[in-house]
DNA sequence: TGTCATGATTACCT
DNA sequence: AGGTAATCATGACA
């Protein structure tokens, strides 16, 4: 009985096709799989229905086997009873005894295929079996979020719903992702500080670029942009010449805030991202850094569409790293944080 | 084949 | 609900 349940379940015993794939589906949501990989979700239909097929036309065979076996039974009773005489109750315990023997073979039947299903589910749906290494690009753009928001990599929903999509991956790989990226760097921050240098570097390079482009705009389109928040004057940073730039960033990295420390260097260009003064964590870098910081936020807060990215973006909320090497936002004041997010009720504003 | 990297899962926490 | 930490299982590579 609970084979035949087993077998309904899984769509092999029931109506004709649909319960395969309502299987597949609930199989895949109960192993909390993505359920987006329609390539082996319809190899795995196509195999369930192969051992459906299977299944029946074996089922069938032994039913016709039975049948003719009891008649071929009946007809070598019916035989003897011309020599002895045969009770009915002879002829029904026969059949019974026939029937009983297909009977604990059909189970058999039964048996194998839910063994076959449930193989077959273990190599197409559990998660872990088909864990598969994300694309080069994927990687890339999350650990490119990863390092430019290090102070507080913890995207929003909607930051994870787009990295999602940008990635071909799910909501919930997402989360995984962030969530091992965020366990794995924090145990060995040196291991990754080459990893966070590029994709720092990689930032800043669109971020100067981004910024070189709104300042030659501002200067040729808006004659009467105000200049308020940035000036050009910084002696360490100017940003005329893609040479200039890359003077930025070797600065920034290397030599003129001493000795470059990951963790730090990270929240620096987080800094340029989100800071607007008052969450920046100036402890964390040298001062002669943060000025480069200071004036490359100038020009980052007048670049409009650069805002998407870096620092008005909705999706980012200011966390930052606290003094356990932890991001929980012990040095971030509430009323910084973005309404829109924030990770989540576990680190709340209001916990502290 | 051993080892490391990495995506997913689980238990527990707040 | 969403986080961390530990762990599992598989992929990639020397």
């Amino acid at each position: 009985m609970r084979l035949d349940n087993m077998l309904l379940a899984e769509g092999v015993a029931g109506p004709e096709k649909g319960g395969g794939s309502a299987a597949a589906a609930a199989a895949a949501a109960a192993a909390g799989s993505p359920t987006d990989n329609s390539i082996e979700h319809s190899d795995y239909r196509a195999k369930l229905s192969q051992i459906r097929q299977i299944y029946h036309t074996e089922l069938e065979k032994y039913e016709q086997a039975c049948n003719e076996f009891t008649t071929h039974v009946m007809n070598l009773l019916r035989e003897q009873s011309r020599t002895r005489p045969i009770s009915p109750k002879e002829i029904e315990r026969m059949v019974s005894i026939i029937h009983r023997k297909f009977s604990s073979i059909q189970m058999q039947l039964k048996q194998s295929t839910c063994e076959a299903v449930m193989i077959l589910r273990s190599r197409f749906l559990d998660a872990r079996r088909k864990r598969r290494n994300f694309s080069k690009q994927a990687t890339e753009i999350l650990n490119e979020y990863f390092y430019s928001h290090l102070s507080n990599p913890y995207p929003s929903e909607e930051a994870k719903e787009e990295l999602a999509k940008k990635c071909s991956i799910t909501v919930s790989q997402v989360s995984n992702w962030f969530g091992n990226k965020r366990i794995r760097y924090k145990k060995n921050i040196g291991k990754f500080q080459e990893e966070a240098n590029l994709y720092a570097a990689k930032t800043a390079v669109t971020a100067a670029h981004a910024a070189a482009a709104a300042v030659q705009n501002s200067q040729t389109n808006s004659p009467t942009t105000p200049n308020s928040g940035f000036q050009m004057k910084d002696e360490e940073f100017q940003l005329d010449s893609a040479e200039n730039k890359n003077t930025l960033l070797t600065n920034m990295f290397t030599g003129s805030s001493g000795s470059f420390n990951l963790p730090n260097s990270g929240d620096l260009f987080m800094s340029m991202q989100n800071l607007n003064g008052d969450s920046y964590q100036g402890a964390q870098v040298g001062a002669n850094v943060q000025s480069q910081v200071d004036t490359l936020r100038h020009v980052i807060s007048q670049t409009a569409g650069y805002n998407d990215v870096l620092g008005g973006n909705p999706m980012y909320s200011p966390h930052g790293l606290n003094g356990n090497g932890g991001w929980q936002d012990a040095t971030t004041p509430s009323s910084v944080i973005s309404p829109t997010e924030g990770p989540g009720s576990v680190h709340s504003d209001t916990s502290n």
